[in-house]
DNA sequence: CCGAGTTGACTGAATGTTCAGTCTAGGAAT
DNA sequence: ATTCCTAGACTGAACATTCAGTCAACTCGG
């Protein structure tokens, strides 16, 4: 019988080597799917990256559909603890919200998992049909258009912002993101990473009223995140 | 060798009962696509779709690739003409606006070839690992954005509409809806088509700086569409 | 008008490959 | 010696693509 490992982690703790193992192959998934896409990753591919054979993922892993489900969820996570850093690093609610604009129009520098932009692509058409992973989706989107409104509240309570509907904004804000996300993963060289994230804060500068001029290694609102250069 | 039927239409006329059968495969591929995914589209199925052998739609379309590109192409071209058609149908610029925006957010009267978001995600994915649909995407979305920026500079010119960068614009809306899209594709309850549609057109009403309410039967700017079949 | 030859449309039955998922047996830790 | 780990070899099914023709509509020389 299996050990049947909960999804939630910490399964027994008594073999710190299988958590581990797991991870790793996770990790692994993660890079395959990246790399190859998400229809053209087949177990063998993870197995050799991490390392091992395809029956070891089989065996932690009980089927292909769930390995890539967690390795979805891992990226979002990942993706979701990066932005909370970014953003804790940065005192005005504006900053924040550069940051996280940032965050989603500015490959370099990548977050944890790497081309997360890219496997967005996949993980929603993904969504389309696994019900699993729609609803991965579904909570992953939630709280970040929750992060966003909870910074806009934020701001308007420190003066920052105009006092305007939170939630249409963080609505609006993160389509557009998700929106730009498609043309920047897929290289459209009409409407690229640096004019996406012009125009996204732009939109924000706009709706929510403060200034915002392109980060000029003066600007009041800091440079997003490290040294980033055009 | 081939017949090479050239891919913008009409092609020689020699034959009608060849291209019907290829437009009637291609139709019937768009149909397995919309409903199984692309992922999950078989050539067999395709040829029950249509009526005919798995081995037949060989015969035309060389590779499966070629199929399931061919499908795309003709989606988005019926996507586009759909638009044309619309907007053809309405006066003022903030209609024809409107028009598009109900077309991508409100999903009744489904266009032409029904379920068009949906398919979305799946040939955003797709062109992130085919060349050959990326192409077309890229083409695709071009034209798009193109529509809505001259239909900028045409409320501009007649003073409908504020005088703003139509680019930027234009980007920016199309980013927009495209992040729509995707939460209207997948259900998300946070963000219907009404309410997609609502701050889709609030955020082109405030840029462009024309009045707009919700549609109630007599608005300044029409329903958005009507009834429409071929 | 006719029948041998030609060609395009079409098919059912292979073929061959590619994988997800077993199975079995060996190794290491406890 | 029992219980995890691990991997190489297998199995079985799913498919795309090919093959070897069949069929019907034509041409065209006589």
């Amino acid at each position: 019988m299996h050990k049947d490992v909960a999804m939630d982690g910490q399964a027994d703790v008594t073999s710190g080597t299988a958590d581990q193992r797991r991870a790793q192959m996770v990790r692994a998934a993660l890079d395959v799917i990246v790399a190859r896409g998400f229809a053209e990753t087949r177990i063998a591919d993870v197995a050799q990256r991490a390392g091992t054979s395809a029956a070891l993922v089989i065996y932690y892993f009980k089927t292909k559909d769930q390995l890539l489900t967690e390795a979805i969820r891992y990226s979002e996570d990942s993706w979701y603890a990066e932005g909370q850093r970014r953003m804790a690093a940065v005192p005005t609610a504006a900053g924040k919200l550069e940051e996280i604009i940032a965050m989603t129009c500015l490959p370099e520098a990548d977050t944890g998992p790497a081309g997360s932009r890219l496997i967005w692509l996949d993980f929603w058409a993904r969504a389309a049909r696994h019900v699993e992973v729609a609803s991965v989706r579904q909570k992953s989107d939630q709280r970040w258009r929750e992060t966003i409104q909870s910074l806009v509240l934020a701001g308007q309570e420190s003066g920052e912002f105009h006092v305007l509907d939170s939630l249409d904004f963080a609505d609006s804000l993160s389509a557009m993101l998700d929106g730009f996300a498609i043309q920047i993963a897929l290289g459209d060289p009409a409407v690229d990473a640096a004019r996406a994230f012009k125009l996204s804060m732009c939109f924000a500068a706009h709706q929510l009223g403060f200034e915002w001029i392109w980060p000029q290694s003066g600007g009041m609102t800091r440079e997003p995140s490290s040294g980033q250069q055009p």
